[in-house]
DNA sequence: TCTAACAATGTACACGCTTACATTTTCACG
DNA sequence: CGTGAAAATGTAAGCGTGTACATTGTTAGA
């Protein structure tokens, strides 16, 4: 196996027979090129095998087009499951994609350091890996683009904010519609910004109906926790809604409250967070409120665009409601 | 927001009253520097901010420290929790993880292409995305690291490849012992590598007591197929042992299987692959041929490290089985 | 035919770093 | 105290592009 470096933009020129100005000139779609010209050096380029280093042209341009992913792991459905749209849609705009996976990972500081000596154009936030202050400060000449559903008042950040209160109030209208009264909201930390914000706009949803909600604190966003908590707690509160942070834990509850003998969707209610692939299965449909990945990915390729002179800009997105058969008969 | 481009290590070294290249040593653990400079230099660049350019660095030594991870997508869990390992080891190594999600992406070669253009060190094919030669073909100056259950004989490659022979071995012996005699597969593209091997694997196992299997080559890994292509065969075949393609089906299958009245582990012993984690809920719990991610991964970081004038490496690594209750009482 | 304006290309330097080589400093030892 | 080797640093030439500016070629209008 020869490993060959490929040609310079020197040396395909003196092929070509012109400079290595006209060459960059193909490459760069400028228009002081002659048509012919620049196909003709793509012809020649194309059958040589050269393509211009990134590397030097990102070098005195200070355009990288890299672009850095800053999220938890990709190994969580609810992550993963955005990303990889967003992923698609970058490599549609020829952008390429650092990933940083910050879960397990004690020195995130140290990470994004690394990644920022890469002159990467933008950094996204993608979830709550690294505080906003510390991807502030480490990526100084790069924008910063934050997906989140905490409100990050005053900031004047480039953002794309999800926001679930409409889609959380149709649930509860539909589940109070159906005569139910007893809520329980199954956290799964009860510390995250994420969770604290569907709490609230439960809260904000009930109390429109002047009712209120139980909550109950020891889940970790997996199956297991479901399930174990929702045996405890159903045997212990007897709830006809059980609203849980995320799908995984709303099917684990399933399973336990089907095992207690419970009809879901009749004598218990359950609704999913995130909107995860699996929370359509047969086995277990769960109804659940899902961020619009295309949505999402679309405001953040916006900002990702935007010319870097551009004020900061928020865009906030709404969830949308998968009904799924655990809250019963769809309404309408 | 000011976006104030760091400064450069020859205003560093202004400040340091030294030269650019005491700057450059200090950051490259060059031994011929004084350790007293070193501490002073690298103090004053964490006080500053500065950290070297690496566009500038790799132009200069053609190392990029880039490695360019070639997957179909993130949004598969038998993909991402094994890509998540790898990613992991990779950041501790401070490598830096390029994405190429294949999947979705009609022109998988445009991807490679501008991705070759960042003078990426490594590639690793981490999936059957692309073909190894179109890799070959585009990434010339990088190291090519496949990792396949496909043999690839006389290819003289760097790859780690996945057996599964043994495992499958195990888990037929036991089914085997258990009495039972009629075997299907569930394929899901039956013109995959990997499904090709899976099922000859199978034969080998079988054929060592003897037996054969029938396949059902109409499934295509999701849950839902499982589902469908289950109640079809098993109210045609009557088999007593399924083995599915992947976890996603064998869920779907185990959920066919319980509507239809079997009793799982029991009537009917279900097999997957791949190992995700929800093959270990409560709910279904599936015995699954797992690949080993820890070890593939510290394979693959091995032949990353490798000096690059180092030959071609083979590594072997076996499956393992996750005994579950889909197959009944595990053995021993 | 001459000139001005424009189109197309070439020239040369900058981008921020590494590194071979040159130079200076240090230090041990006679 | 002088000498030479070793240690530490400085100098300068790239690495492969983009781009401002200079230059050449072309065409229109008078």
């Amino acid at each position: 196996m020869i490993r060959r470096k490929g040609l310079t933009s020197v040396e395909l020129a003196k092929l070509a027979g012109v400079s290595s100005a006209t060459i960059s000139r193909a490459f760069s779609n400028d228009p002081a090129i002659k048509p012919e010209t620049r196909e003709r050096v793509l012809a020649l380029a194309a059958e040589h095998g050269f393509r211009p280093n990134a590397m030097a042209r990102s070098l005195n341009n200070s355009r990288s087009r890299l672009v850095a992913l800053v999220v938890n792991t990709v190994a969580n459905p609810a992550e993963a499951e955005g990303l990889d749209l967003l992923i698609h849609r970058l490599q549609e705009r020829e952008l390429m994609p650092l990933l940083l996976c910050c879960a397990n990972h004690e020195d995130r500081g140290h990470l994004m350091r690394i990644a920022s000596t890469y002159q990467v154009d933008h950094v996204v936030l993608y979830s709550d890996a690294v505080s906003v202050d510390d991807a502030l400060d480490i990526f100084r000449s790069a924008t910063l683009i934050v997906a989140s559903s905490e409100p990050l008042e005053g900031r004047d950040l480039f953002d794309v904010r999800l926001d679930a209160s409409a889609a959380t109030a149709q649930i509860v209208d539909h589940l109070v519609g159906q005569g139910r009264r007893h809520f329980v909201y199954l956290s799964g930390r009860a510390s995250s910004h994420i969770d604290k914000q569907r709490m609230r706009w439960f809260a904000d949803a009930l109390e429109r109906h002047g009712m209120a909600f139980e909550i109950v604190e020891h889940g970790d966003y997996s199956y297991e926790s479901g399930y174990k908590e929702a045996v405890l707690l159903l045997r212990r509160l007897r709830p006809d809604v059980l609203v849980c942070a995320n799908d995984l834990m709303a099917i684990g509850a399933q399973d336990a409250a089907t095992l207690l003998g419970l009809k879901i969707g009749a004598d218990l209610a359950i609704v999913g967070h995130d909107g995860v692939s699996l929370s359509n299965w047969d086995s277990h449909s769960i109804t659940t409120v899902m961020p619009p990945h295309g949505v999402i990915s679309d405001a953040l390729i916006e900002l990702i665009e935007r010319p870097p002179t551009a004020p900061p800009e928020q865009h906030v997105v709404n969830c949308i409601v998968r009904w799924r058969q655990s809250t019963g008969p769809a309404p309408r």
